[in-house]
DNA sequence: CGCCCCATGTAAGACGTTACATGATTGA
DNA sequence: TCAATCATGTAACGTCTTACATGGGGCG
């Protein structure tokens, strides 16, 4: 029975995705860059990487190299690729704008190498295509909502917007600079392998 | 003995701070205003309530009113006041930035009514003189990482980086603008009471 | 009467946090 | 030898999710 993924699980199939990894190596990852919405602790990624092994995503090989002490190098097995791919590819809905950005970034951050550059731009071009109307609706929101709130809610909402606006703006942006890539280089749209 | 108090508790106490409500108004406001962030589910609130009533820092008293059908409306206590302007005033950390740009928000949305606008000029201050290293921090992550990354990596960093300017830009405007509103009103200083 | 909304709750399970435990290796 | 780091894990606890349960009230 294959139970949905967590959050976290989808941060270790993405890094492992880049880079066979051992379970410290990811901590050390959330540790120094910048992932810190992810925990560092072993408490947590420990059972989340046993969680993802039960679904099969992915496979652990002790290492035998050099040093005696026990490391287990984690990759992904092939549904691992598949699951990654579909979570990467899934359009971008009005309910993950909400409270899911960071997610979203990390679904594009990941997009790459996991999909290729082609479907990079799709997920952009999806993240276009959900934003407009979720600022239409922020805007509508706050005029209905601005007499019964004070200045500093007002204000935070405001601020709100125009973070979304500013996250539009980069997917523009993105948009073009991707474009102009794919046209300099190569029309390479498969992913690694 | 008093735990410390997780992040749906404090947009509850902020929200029963604004005006006295039942778990089913706070369940209402939080479907319906975008403070989507948190849970509509009976199974978060009613339980928080609890745990807040527990550590004495909201009351509820059944209500009486017109209908027969019994509803409790929660309103703080003078702890629970306390305890919510100890929130929104303590100054922004490096930490927070990091995951917890929208609990910040909460707080200033809710401070003004809770704590007054001088208050709330300060708490806007704070966030500014936070943001700044942080950005930098962030600058000098992307020079450090850009080489390992792949382009949209680099591009989804770039916009968390953009999108972290904003919020800086943002609280420029807001300070100004409170600052006008404080000259143009009367110098109300002191929160509600 | 049947159905939906109000209003409150509970129970099982998933996930994360904190803190501790364990050993082996490296370096002073 | 003693401490620090590597590398992995466990246990207790708190919180959130999902789903179900319960009853009264209004309405067609």
């Amino acid at each position: 029975v294959s139970t949905a993924i967590f959050s976290l699980g989808y941060a270790l199939l993405g890094l492992l995705q880049q880079k066979p990894s051992s379970g410290y190596d990811l901590r050390k990852n959330f540790l120094s860059t910048s992932m810190k919405t992810y925990s560092d602790s072993p408490g947590a990624i420990y059972p989340a990487l046993r969680r993802l092994q039960r679904e099969q995503l992915i496979r652990g090989t002790i290492e035998e190299t050099s040093a005696l002490r026990r490391r287990q190098i984690f990759h992904l097995t092939p549904k691992g690729v598949d699951a990654l791919q579909r979570w990467i590819t899934r359009p971008v809905t009005r309910e993950e704008l909400v409270g899911g950005k960071d997610q979203i970034m990390l679904r594009f951050a990941f997009s790459e190498p996991a999909v290729g550059p082609i479907a990079s731009l799709e997920l952009l071009k999806s993240l276009q295509a959900a934003l407009l109307p979720h600022i239409q609706n922020l805007r509508k929101e706050l005029q209905a909502s601005q007499s019964t709130m004070p200045t500093s809610g007002r204000l935070a909402f405001e601020g709100g917007i125009r973070g979304t606006e500013c996250l539009l703006q980069w997917t523009q942006d993105a948009i073009t600079k991707y474009a102009k890539e794919r046209k300099r280089g190569s029309l390479c749209n498969s992913p690694t392998h």
